[in-house]
RNA sequence: GGGUGAGUAGCUCAGCUGGUUAGAGCGCACGGUUCACAUCCGUGAGGUCGGGGGUUCGAGUCCCUCCUUACCCA
């Protein structure tokens, strides 16, 4: 690297320029690992398939964490050696797309019916187009390595085909059918939604009691309802049976207000006696539970409302009202015959459209249905059985009382966006399942013994359900592809825990119908993302974030540390500013370690290892030969926290792995390691300076490699202009990830002694406000280690800032009075302040350090008198302990001296 | 009603098989033009780990219970 490179790293100068050499040189892509001979066969692949993202819009800020956690995964085990996949691709979002499409339109002054179906989902495909190149372009400025070529979007003609294919065995094996049930009815959007697309929202409303008056006589049940127009479709009143106040009515018939119907008066366990009047109206047609006690008493169904949402015929003179103003109205009715008991302000649950907010309407239609019991069984199976795990185990619960309770799929939409029903209808709505038209003419020739019209299902399916497919149906499924063969299943489904019902369970459960293998072995559960405010991001509240916004201020770089730091598994992130700037700086901190480093490593010939794989190769450097102490320790550092990070990425702890490099890099690497390698440097020694330029080397490629999968494009910039290696392995990206050597035990501990003492002096001199520049006369007092601080006297003079012509390292305690005195460890130092130092205020000091020490001598020495302790802690521990009141009785020795010295 | 998460420094959060004096970033105080970096350097203050009980030689960590809060399912 050239010395004269700029004093900050600047993100936008570099990244969209690396991002470009990478996919064209093919870096992304399995086959290239493999042409290069960087993966190792023997390794097993590793694969991911993209949660496709909504073709509706642009990526937020809940993507970019996606982004960030596969990239991260997939960096890793293509450095480890491991053959890796990572294909991406877009979803169709029916419903989604569709409802933005025709906003979109509304706008335009005109709308999906004027264009008709075949204009409609023309404008679609342009909205598609457009997004799609959006979100691509987003994803590229993040800087993932996913496999561009292998790209898929849901409604691409493989996926279809798997769609059809996988319908019609479906279909033939009787696991889809089509029945009239009382589905969840979206009136603006003119469609079915599935259960999991209601949401439930806790809403004060009305509660209107009223008399329900008996067909003989003059009594009446009182029943409390908050939908006062679907009266008019009620066909029964139900009643506990083991209700006494009720028990005489059972089995005898009311009258429908206005309607004058005949209904009869029913016992069913389902009725809360305790909710309300303890009685209750039975709409079949408008009402989940009520379609439920129904069935079970046979009762008829009538539909008061139409597909808007308005009553209709069997409203009688209600019919064209709306919702709203039909209750209005038939409550007016109710007083005006006198049946009105009274409103109550009631909470009550509205069921929503996750999509558009409006209210869902219970709507009883001719829908498509996947039986689900036997696939949820196996689904839940395959998670029991430790095939598929799911991180954290914590959903895995969530995940099985979701499968224990499941119902039939609802997968038909009536939309115009999505995959076509493959269903064709003869003149008697005869049915034929099939891949395409021409075969189901097949099919209705040999049924009709002559060629016939069909028409097709105008319905389409729930997105889900081709999502359910994906991570087959992106490898060429059901062909038998050899992607199929190289990459199925795949290793890891990453995504976040809000989808788990939607996706995550459907594709286990597809997946083992369809392949009958599982489909991915790791589920890996991120958290949402959340806006500074703490509140969910999305569109529709207005507050999601465009990660290019970030990117553009940040950098990619920031933007993934931040993500992938800030979390835990399965928890919710708040991403901040703040956050975002210290990890920006951090990448600058690493720019300028690295070009610290090129000044004293340019025109310096280094060494290489010629390992077997090109990639494995580092700056040889052989530890046992290393003789300078910071040099020794840099390089156990790194092997010890290579072993931890690896160890905790493995254990999918990345936030805490990407914590510990921060720390490393900065506190360790920057802070000591290279303020001592200065000193060496300046040293004049020639074995000294090339030892210390191999360590730089060494440990500074080390830490790119054990951060690249965090910040790619800054540790690549970096790397790419060291000396010698990228010759041999070409990017970054293919660089071996290293394995971590076993350090000495204790081989830290004299590098530790120099860090305190400098520590300690600096202390003091802040304690003393002393100048920081200028140079202190020191006298360091050790039985011991009188030798380490000798031939490490330069470092302890230059961190310390000690004046090295006047300090003295020896065993015997100075006279000397006039000094300011601390202990570490087993040195005590001495600074000689004449004039300055102020003796009471001294003796103050030490008096506290000396409370301090004899505090955790105590501790330490009341564990030690505990018998218990001694017979049951682990020897190692035990052992400590012992240490440590050794270290710290002799400290507290030298503070008494000292403060006996200073006289009371 | 059932379930899950969160509650640790002023703020945002780590702390995963129980074991030094509980950590980080930001903020705060004091001091710094040390030739990689002011997107910086040095020093420091700040926490009864939500409350109570229990297990244990030892609990932020395990168990019970309660409180606050967010979310999921019905």
């Amino acid at each position: 690297m050239p010395s004269n490179v700029s004093q900050a790293w600047n993100p936008s100068q570099h990244e969209e320029a690396l991002y470009r050499a990478w996919e064209e040189a093919g870096y992304f892509r399995p086959e290239t690992q493999v042409a290069l001979g960087q993966a190792d066969p023997e390794k097993d692949p590793f694969v991911i398939a993209m949660p496709p993202p909504n073709v509706t819009g642009a990526l937020h800020l809940g993507h970019a964490i996606m982004d960030a956690v596969e990239d991260f995964l997939v960096r890793y085990r293509r450095m480890q050696g491991h053959p890796t996949l990572w294909v991406p691709g877009t979803d169709h979002a029916g419903i989604a797309t569709q409802s933005v499409v025709e906003r979109h339109l509304e706008a335009q002054g005109t709308s999906r019916s004027d264009l008709g179906r075949e204009a409609f989902e023309q404008e679609v495909w342009a909205w598609k187009d457009e997004y799609h190149q959006r979100i691509s372009s987003q994803q590229r400025r993040m800087g993932i390595a996913c496999d561009w070529k292998r790209e898929r979007f849901t409604l691409d003609p493989g996926l279809s085909r798997a769609v059809r294919s996988s319908f019609v065995q479906l279909y033939r094996e009787g696991l889809i059918y089509r029945k009239h049930y009382l589905v969840n009815w979206s009136p603006r959007l003119q469609t079915a939604v599935s259960d999991l697309e209601v949401e439930y929202s806790e809403e004060t409303g009305t509660l209107y009691t009223f008399r329900y008056p008996l067909e003989d006589g003059d009594e009446f049940i009182p029943v409390s309802t908050t939908r006062p127009e679907t009266i008019l479709g009620d066909t029964g009143v139900a009643v506990h049976p083991d209700d006494d106040r009720y028990r005489r009515f059972i089995g005898r018939h009311a009258v429908v207000p206005v309607m004058n119907r005949r209904i009869p008066v029913i016992a069913d366990e389902a009725v809360d006696k305790d909710f309300g009047t303890g009685a209750l109206k039975i709409t079949p047609g408008h009402d989940h539970t009520d379609y439920e006690i129904g069935s079970r008493h046979d009762l008829s169904t009538v539909t008061v409302l139409d597909r808007h949402g308005n009553l209709n015929e069997n409203a009688g003179r209600f019919a064209g009202l709306d919702r709203e103003t039909g209750r209005r109205h038939v409550w007016e009715a109710l007083e005006q015959e006198g049946l009105a008991i009274g409103t109550v302000q009631h909470l009550q649950r509205v069921p929503r459209s996750q999509r558009s907010g409006e209210i869902i309407e219970p709507r009883l239609s001719l829908q498509w249905f996947v039986s689900m019991q036997d696939m949820a069984a196996a689904a839940s199976d395959a998670v029991r059985s430790g095939e598929i795990r799911i991180v954290p185990e914590r959903f895995e619960a969530v995940f099985h009382n979701w499968l224990d309770n499941i119902r039939d799929w609802c997968i038909s939409r009536q939309l115009w966006w999505g995959h076509r029903i493959p269903v064709w209808y003869g003149p008697d709505d005869h049915e034929f399942c099939a891949m395409d038209e021409d075969e189901a003419r097949m099919q209705a020739r040999a049924h009709y013994g002559r060629d016939i019209n069909l028409r097709q299902d105008p319905d389409v399916l729930d997105t889900w359900y081709s999502s359910g497919l994906w991570p087959f149906s992106i490898l060429g499924w059901p062909e038998d592809t050899q992607d199929m063969r190289d990459w199925y299943p795949t290793t890891v489904l990453e995504t976040g825990y809000d989808i788990i019902f939607f996706w995550v369970a459907r594709m286990i459960m597809m997946g083992l119908k369809f392949t009958g293998r599982i489909p991915f072995h790791t589920v890996y559960l991120h958290g949402l993302v959340r806006a500074e405010s703490g509140e969910k991001m999305s569109k529709s509240l207005g507050n999601a974030v465009d990660p290019l916004d970030l990117i553009a201020e940040y950098g990619a770089d920031a933007l993934r540390y931040s993500l992938l730091t800030g979390i835990t598994p399965g928890n919710d992130v708040q991403l901040s500013t703040q956050r975002l700037q210290s990890n920006r700086n951090f990448g600058n901190k690493l720019w300028n370690a690295a070009r610290f480093a090129s000044m004293h490593l340019d025109g310096v010939d280094l060494a290489l290892t010629e390992p077997a794989n090109r990639f494995q190769t580092a700056y040889a450097v052989d530890r046992e030969r290393l003789t300078c102490l910071a040099n020794q320790w840099i390089h156990d550092r790194c092997q010890a926290v290579t072993a931890d990070v690896t160890r905790l990425i493995d254990s999918w702890q990345i936030g805490e792995a990407g914590a510990i490099l921060h720390n490393f890099v900065w506190h360790e690497f920057c802070d000591w390691y290279l303020e001592s390698a200065k000193v060496y440097l300046q040293s004049g020694q020639v074995d000294t300076v090339a030892e210390t330029r191999r360590t730089i080397a060494w440990s500074l490629e080390r830490i790119l490699r054990l951060l690249h999968p965090y910040l790619p494009f800054l540790t690549e910039a970096v790397w790419k202009q060291l000396p010698g290696i990228p010759e041999r392995a070409a990017t970054l990206m293919m660089a071996r990830w290293p394995d971590a050597e076993r350090v000495q035990p204790g081989s830290g501990r004299d590098y530790a002694l120099i860090q305190d003492i400098v520590r300690t002096v600096r202390n003091l001199r802040s304690e003393y406000r002393l100048d920081p520049g200028r140079r202190l006369d020191a006298w360091l007092v050790s039985q011991k280690d009188s030798e380490l601080l000798t031939r490490n006297r330069d470092i302890l003079c230059s961190l310390a800032r000690l004046d090295a012509g006047s300090l003295q390292i020896q065993t015997e305690t100075p006279a000397q009075s006039q000094t300011a005195t601390a202990t570490s460890g087993p040195v005590t130092i001495h600074l000689p302040l004449a004039g300055i130092l102020d003796i009471p205020a001294e003796r103050t000091r030490l008096a506290k350090d000396l409370e301090s020490l004899e505090a955790r001598r105590g501790h330490a020495v009341r564990m030690l008198d505990n018998p218990g302790f001694v017979a049951k802690a682990p020897s190692e521990v035990v052992q400590r302990e012992r240490d440590k009141v050794n270290g710290l009785t002799s400290e507290i020795e030298q503070t008494r001296t000292r403060l006996l010295a200073l006289g009371t």
